[in-house]
DNA sequence: GTGGTCTAGACCACC
DNA sequence: GTGGTCTAGACCACG
C-alpha cells in the first residue's frame, strides 16, 4: 500500500493515514488478512515520527478496521463494510472539485484542466 | 471573489485564503483597487472565526498583496505581477494531481474520475 | 534577554516585544544563534498570553530577525545589520523625550526630573 | 492647556486625554472654573474624531472632574484634590523610567541619555 | 459598519 | 517540553 501525504496541508498526518486505510479498506484495495508496513520502516519512508504512524494505527485499531499482533504486526480486520459504487463517486467528487476552484482564480480554461490530468 | 475551502484538509485555513487571493491577484482575476469582503462577513459566510481570515488579510498585507485601512477596508494593492502562462499551468498541475492519488485507493478508473470532472 | 512591557500604555504589546527584539539585535545585545525565551515560560513571566508572544515572534520570523523551529524554539537570526553609534542616539532620542511632556503637566522642575533619573 | 498624544501607541486616545486633564487638574495647572478647548476645535487640532474627544470630556464628567454646560463648553469643577510632592514624584517615575529599558536594549551609557535629556 | 489587539483554552506534530 | 493553528468573545479607534 502507497501512502500519500501532505505535510503543508495543516491536516493531522495521522488522521491522513487512518483516512487512506479506511478508504483502502473499504473499497477493496485492502482485504482481511492483509498486512500493513511495520510502524518503523513506514516511520522512515514517509519521514515522519514513529508516534505518528503509531498513532494513527491504534486509532484504526479501536475503530476496528485493524488488528495488532504485538511482534508480528498489524493485519487488516474482516468487518469493514465495502463501500457502493456511488458512495465512491461521492468520496472522489470533493477532491476532483478542489483544483477547479484553483482553475477559477486562474482564469483558465477546461480543456487547459484536462490536458494536464490527461499527463497524469 | 468567491472562495472555496477544504475544512478537512489540515492544510491552515488562513493560508488557503492567502493562496488563494494571491493567485487570484497574480492572474489579473483580482485588480489594483478592487475590495476584498469584509473580515466579519466573509467570516461568516465560510464559517470560519473572525481571527482566521484577519490573519490571512494580515499575511497578506505584510506580503504586498493588499493594503488595509482601518475602518475602510482591504484593497487590492498594484504591485503584484502577473503570471506568464506556463507558470499558470504549472501551478494547475499540482491541484489537479491530488485526487490521482485518492483515486487509486478507491479503485477508480480514468473515466469515472473524468466523468466527475465533467459534471462540473 | 529581559523584557519591559507597558502595559497601559497602549501600544501593542506585541509591538513592544518586536521593537525590543529588534533593538538588541541591531544594537549586539543579542547575537546570531542566541535563543529567545520560549513562548509558554515568556508568556506566564510577562503575564501575557501565549498568543500575544507567538504574534510577536511570528512577526520578528516574517521580518527575517528571528528563526523559529516548531518544537525546538526561536533563534536570533544572523543577518541584522548593527547600528550605528548616531543611529543609537536618535532611537534613544524618543522616549527620552516623552516623560517631558509628562512633566509639563504635572509642573516639575528640571532637577526634579534628574534626581528622579539618577535613582535608576 | 496642550496635550500630547501618542496615535501609535495604541493606548485608547480618549484615555490619554482623560488622564492628562486629571493629572494637570490634581497638579493645579487646571484650576476651578478653567475652560476646556471646545470638542470640534480640539478634534481638529488632534487630528482625531470628534467622539473620540467626547468620549473622554463625558468620561471626565462622569469622575466629577469636569462639568459640561450644552451650549456653553466644558470647564474644570471644584472638587479635584491636589498631589502632593511626593506623590507627584511617583507619577513621574514611570515616564521618567521608560527611556532606560530602551538603553538598557541599545547598551548606551548613563552619560549618552543625560547628554539627550539636556537638549531637550 | 470597518480593521487591530488581546485573552482563554483547545488540538496538532515534533522532540 | 517546543511552536502552529483555530475558536469564541472582548474592547479599542474610526466612520
Amino acid at each position: 500500500m502507497r501512502f500519500l501525504l501532505n505535510y503543508r496541508s495543516g491536516k493531522a498526518v495521522y488522521l491522513q493515514l487512518v483516512e487512506q486505510v479506511k478508504l483502502a479498506a473499504a473499497s477493496g484495495a485492502l482485504q482481511h488478512g492483509d498486512t500493513l508496513p511495520g510502524i518503523r520502516p513506514l516511520a522512515e519512508q514517509l519521514r515522519v515520527n514513529r508516534n505518528t504512524i503509531a498513532k494513527a494505527y491504534s486509532e484504526l485499531e479501536s475503530q476496528g478496521v485493524i488488528e495488532t499482533v504485538a511482534g508480528k504486526g498489524c493485519f487488516v480486520s474482516g468487518n469493514v463494510p465495502l463501500f457502493k459504487k456511488d458512495v465512491r463517486r461521492k468520496r472522489l467528487a470533493k477532491p476532483v472539485d478542489e483544483p477547479l476552484g484553483h482553475a477559477q482564480h486562474l482564469q483558465s480554461g477546461k480543456t487547459e484542466i484536462l490536458r494536464i490530468g490527461e499527463e497524469r
